[in-house]
DNA sequence: CGGCCGATTATCT
DNA sequence: GATAATCGGCCGG
């Protein structure tokens, strides 16, 4: 299980560390785990494309936590998404996932997310990931580093630099530069992540 | 594969 | 009252 200190960064930096590593869910004591592929940083009340750009709310508190901690929030009426959170307490920062290399319980994940299974657009969007791990607004500010934890992370693949792509951060709409094109999205391409996950034999 | 559209509701102004 | 860190269905090429 990955500690404090890996998520002690601010999250420009903790978003491409992330990259490879495992993301471990219990699910009635089963592991659901997949490879995360996706990642996006929000840093702090300067970043105009960050929740937490108006301050403390009812929503955004969790990303003041202390780092290792989850930020989920529920958006579009219908979606729950869930981010790891960065840097040091009272900074608010996130990172989130937006896509995992499905690894283990893939049984129960498919009852969790029917559609699309086992093809690479299963769990490849930040909403359609935390269906399948069966991640939602209860597991929102638990602590990532606690012994006994239903969600936690693990080391994986450590991908070669040149194979994580950049590139702006999706759906940001109308936010303004230079957050809107600010290259804080991180990501392996499907084919890269299976060669490596293959080669490692995991 | 790419673009447009409707779904559906917590959160914030 | 408007908006949203999305998704799936449906269309056209």
């Amino acid at each position: 299980m990955l500690g404090r200190e890996f998520f002690s960064r601010p999250a420009p930096q903790l978003a491409p560390a992330l990259i490879g590593k495992r993301l471990v869910r219990l699910q009635n004591g089963q592991r659901l785990s997949g490879i995360i592929m996706e990642t996006e940083a929000y840093q702090g009340q300067n970043d105009l494309a960050c929740h937490a750009r108006v301050g403390r709310t009812k929503r955004t508190e969790p990303m003041f936590a202390q780092a290792g901690h989850a930020y989920i929030y529920f958006t579009y009426g219908m979606h729950w998404l869930f981010n790891l959170v960065a840097d040091e307490a009272d900074i608010p920062s996130a990172v989130l996932i937006r896509a995992i290399f499905p690894m283990e319980g893939l049984a129960q994940m498919e009852k969790n997310r029917p559609m699309l299974a086992h093809t690479a657009s299963w769990l490849n969007g930040p909403a359609k990931l935390t269906q399948g791990l069966g991640i939602d607004g209860a597991l929102n500010q638990h602590d990532l580093c606690q012994a006994g934890s239903t969600i936690f992370l693990e080391d994986g693949i450590v991908p070669p630099e040149k194979l994580v792509r950049t590139s702006p951060r999706i759906g940001l709409g109308k936010t303004p530069e230079p957050w809107l094109s600010m290259p804080w999205r991180w990501h392996l391409d499907w084919q890269d992540a299976a060669k490596l996950i293959k080669e490692k034999g995991l």
